[in-house]
DNA sequence: CGACACCTCACCATTTATGGGGAAGGGAAA
DNA sequence: TTTCCCTTCCCCATAAATGGTGAGGTGTCG
């Protein structure tokens, strides 16, 4: 059924080189699924945020110049969780999160709504979320049906928006040997030099040279900054 | 297609309450499927890790034994990514990669396989892996179709393994208070006390209280613990 | 075969980090 | 108001890390 439009879907992706195209993409996407509203939202580690969306510039304005991200219930319960939900599911208990929605709905936003969560490495995270006016029972046929579409899209996309953005951004480094990763990791878990020769059964002498030849690979300046760097670059396990 | 099987696993996946029973499981799911092998692999913040898989116990002791999770380029391709891939895209040229895939299908493993990573809050990722022994065809015939299903089951499982394991397993961590953070922040960085002090324009005295109070209420062992754990907790950016 | 990367070990002098102690002012919460 | 926590500063003795250099063996790839 929706092995097409998923291809489809990649295709047009693939293509992509600039954040606008993912804007472009986005409402291209709300088309081919027929559905009111889709958004792209991300927030990388460093707190910089970004958004692909179908809202009204509008309600987008709105919604970034009161700060509503500390209410929205959608934001607030998404970032605990790491499974798709229904906005139904979330708690909508508080005074402020009702009067967000109705806010919302002038806006002309709809009543239903579905998200996924997606994470990406060090603290990347990002909303994907269809929204519609609709019934509950219809709503929940239509959620039932494309939620497996809806995940991978939103995986792709975060995948592609990552690579735009943050892309070259950090520069290259080299791999580090099988030695010099047990030595960042068992640093990174604690151990001081005596005791990470102990563990890998080594002299101190030896393992020295594998922290200078991993400072060395990682541009490094000492351990703290090679361990460091080698946990954010995702050279090793901690 | 799958709906009713998707409904089926959340069915059984919502009365599970330890992790032995996330291992049925998965043997389980083996056979609604109709693959060879499937696996969950989790690895939490603090370097836990919980595993239910189909695979021999002989493979898994022997993986466990000789820490192939350093050699296997699923583990070490996925743990960069956030999408889901087919483990022919993944990188096999090194030898210790070709030899480790030699005896993964000795031990009775198939060669075609399929990964879903996943990653949650604070640093935890796991993997959800299919396994089969079969052609490139016929085995790209079967991921395209049941590659919707398995991510969302990997996300659920994934949301109850946490569930289970998760909650106040691993110990709780203290925010940090800004010189803390910044501290922390710059030694991740580079630079050695002095440095930071000066940066912070702080002596380097008062600089070691802070490295020491992040100490203690990381409850590391040492500095180089200490950024390791705020970089993988997210409570600083590099 | 030769280049190259990897793993292993050793020595020395020096710089740097650590452990443990004490102290004082400011702010926020209870 | 009292109690925390945060911020800032100081001292000392000891443990640990670093920088630089040299050198032997293994394995892989062209």
């Amino acid at each position: 059924m929706s092995l097409n439009k998923l291809v489809d879907m990649q295709e047009a992706l693939s293509h992509a080189t600039t954040l606008e195209e993912l804007q472009g993409f986005v409402e291209g996407l709300r088309d081919v699924y027929d559905i009111e509203n889709l958004v792209y939202h991300s927030v990388n580690a460093s707190g910089g945020q970004y958004a692909a969306l179908t809202y009204s510039p509008n309600w987008v304005d709105r919604y970034i110049e009161r700060g509503y991200e500390r209410v929205d219930p959608v934001v607030q319960g998404c970032y605990k969780r790491f499974t798709p939900i229904d906005w139904k599911a979330l708690d909508w208990s508080g005074k402020p999160a009702r009067d967000f929605m109705g806010e919302a709905v002038d806006a002309g936003l709809g009543n239903q709504g579905f998200s996924i969560p997606i994470r990406g490495p060090s603290g990347q995270f990002a909303l994907f979320s269809a929204n519609q006016k609709d019934k509950d029972d219809s709503w929940a046929k239509y959620t039932d049906e494309r939620v497996g579409d809806l995940i991978l899209i939103a995986h792709y996309m975060n995948e592609k928006a990552l690579e735009i953005e943050g892309g070259p951004a950090h520069g290259p480094v080299r791999a580090l040997s099988p030695r010099e990763k047990d030595t960042l990791t068992l640093l990174a878990l604690g151990h001081n030099r005596a005791g990470v020769a102990e563990a890998l059964n080594i002299s101190e002498n030896t393992l020295r040279v594998y922290i200078e030849s991993a400072r060395f690979k990682l541009g490094a300046s000492n351990t703290v900054h090679a361990v460091a760097m080698a946990v954010t670059h995702g050279l090793i396990v901690v």
